[in-house]
DNA sequence: GGCAAAATAGAACGATCGTTCTTTTTTAAC
DNA sequence: GTTAAAAAAGAACGATCGTTCTATTTTGCC
């Protein structure tokens, strides 16, 4: 159900070969899962667009039909990247966020294992984000896979938000996808000024925007520092 | 000062040959304008690193040398077409805006410009937007010209919010660039969930969230009705 | 209307692209 | 160790790319 798609043979059999039991894992799949880690770097850097076979085949050290022939098509290498990276940010970012407590709690852990992803990612570039642009209006099953993982992570912040709403740790007219959509908004808004522009402190921006969010959208005002008394009274009930 | 190029010779003299006059502009410049908008179009939906010159050549009727020979370079024809977009984007967003009273009223200007803008950059993309994640690791003369284009209408967001602060619109500790970057953060999202997942409602939710920046910015809290009479009271004065 | 200059067309270049086909090498089960 | 299958290499394809060079057409001033 988390997974955006089915065709993922080995994702959990592709463990070494353990004490007893023989080579467990083919050849065909260990150099494929190299390519793949390989095509992972140079799309983020270049774009899935830019994802060459001819450079591919030069970075592995491997023919152009040697590599081509694990995908049968361009497409599909870009499929199995976009796979491989949805896979990385499941890990990286989701799964951690979701052993803090539901609710507020969760919404914070999402945001700043997020923000921890995309600053890494200030280097060598989003494939999330520059796949939206390169395929926004370009149709077919790339795109496809591409939108496919993207909802489904927006969609897991939404519910981590909602459900921080239903806890009573957020207004209760809270509209969860508001509060999501600006969210995401500040994480583009860091990944434009610090990747394109190089702009300093863009970090922090997104960090002091997420606290204005949570200002606005939290029942209390406990959490970040009240400017002045009078605005720390009237917003401690209510 | 403001257009990031000096090399516009015939912007001011582009007009037709009035009465009287002879031919005031040249047949090179007239056609290259012409190439420059199809280009601007085609680069809009596909992205200035998609821009290519047979198939500019194709939707202007002309051949791929008569086209080249106007630019010499495919590079030079990109930065042209920034240009171009630059100077529309001067024209129909920033310049409209500044006739808005300084101030808050001007800030507002500007987003809701911005707004329809990019409302309209929906159908067909946004040079902008997809150039930043194309060029963000392809450093040259294009890049550049795009950084340029993007640091002079970003700073005159800035601006606009400073002088908003200074006239007292705004809470006297506001950091200018801090609500600029949410602003455009709201923007950059308004872009990626309307244009690249379809999402409806999406402009609604960028109106919203600029409304909620103007509340956490703003001196007083007269404009966006507020939700409780409690809320209302306290930030009426202070 | 003639004439130089500007504008456009046409053909070809080397390079790279994704893909196909054939051949060689490597793997892995017996 | 033999052998069939899997994996990788190699060569070539048609297409498109930006660019160059040369010819042809068109423009615009006298």
């Amino acid at each position: 159900m988390i997974s955006p798609q089915p065709p993922v043979p080995s994702a959990l059999s592709r463990r070494r070969p353990g004490a007893g039991g023989a080579h467990v894992v083919p050849k065909g799949q260990q150099t494929k899962q190299a390519i793949v880690d390989a095509a992972l770097a140079l799309a983020a850097e270049i774009g899935l667009e830019g994802l060459s076979i001819g450079a591919l085949a030069e970075v592995t050290k491997m023919s152009k039909s040697g590599v081509f022939a694990h995908f049968g098509s361009r497409e599909e290498l870009q499929i199995s990247v976009i796979r491989a990276h949805f896979e990385s940010f499941y890990t990286h970012v989701f799964e951690p966020s979701m052993q803090a407590d539901r609710g507020l709690p969760r919404v914070r852990a999402l945001f700043a294992n997020w923000m921890k992803r995309v600053d890494a990612e200030i280097q060598s570039g989003c494939i999330f984000i520059s796949g939206a642009v390169e395929f926004d209006d370009r149709p077919g099953l790339v795109r496809d896979a591409l939108a496919n993982s993207v909802n489904i992570w927006l969609a897991a912040v939404d519910r981590a938000v909602e459900q921080a709403r239903e806890l009573g740790h957020l207004k209760p007219d809270t509209e969860a996808h508001q509060m999501a959509f600006e969210i995401h908004g500040l994480i583009l808004a860091l990944h434009f000024e610090a990747r394109f522009l190089g702009s300093p402190g863009a970090a922090d921006r997104a960090n002091i925007g997420f606290e204005n969010i949570i200002k606005r959208y939290g029942k209390t005002a406990a959490r970040a520092l009240p400017r002045t008394p009078a605005s720390n009274r009237n917003l401690k009930e209510k």
